[in-house]
DNA sequence: TTTAACTTCTGACTATAGTCAGCGGACAAG
DNA sequence: CTTGTCCGCTGACTATAGTCAGAAGTTAAA
């Protein structure tokens, strides 16, 4: 099988905050959601809800959709 | 705010399986999840991780960033 | 060296996703 | 009428998402 999805996903989270510069504890406060659930999602450790997905995405400036396609074709 | 993402995302789900003319337990046995837990999602009960959408979105023929695009621009 | 910002990791905890057995209603076919 | 299929619903349960406080590793810069 194929690197899991939730591990993609977490790369591609990593890859956009990255980009623009800012920390994990910055995107988790935008979120709503906690520091370390950051850092956990970015590492592939936990498959997050959409409800979840979708507050990162929002607070990295960009959808769950996209995310989600961009994880699979790498 | 708007109807929530999670219950766009059932109608969605729901519409799907209804095209493809199976029922929720068919697609609940190939999904490998359990069949009540189809009729939570498609009524919008709870928010899936991306892995279990993932997989119910496999049994309909479909993938998770097909379904959420969707659901969003209703 | 020291300090500071960022992140990883641990463990205990709470909230919710997801399972399971079962009941009941609607509906169509026999 | 009975039988079967599909679905909604309940409640109790298990698994995992997500929180929280804190300690420690990393890196860069003073």
């Amino acid at each position: 099988m194929r690197k899991q999805l939730k591990t993609m996903i977490g790369g591609v989270l990593r890859a956009k905050r990255k980009k623009l510069g800012v920390s994990q504890e910055k995107i988790a406060e935008i979120a709503g959601v906690d520091r370390t659930y950051v850092s956990i999602l970015e590492r592939g450790l936990k498959s997050p809800t959409v409800e979840t997905l979708e507050k990162i995405c929002a607070a990295l400036g960009t959808l769950p959709e996209r995310v989600i396609e961009e994880a699979r074709k790498k």
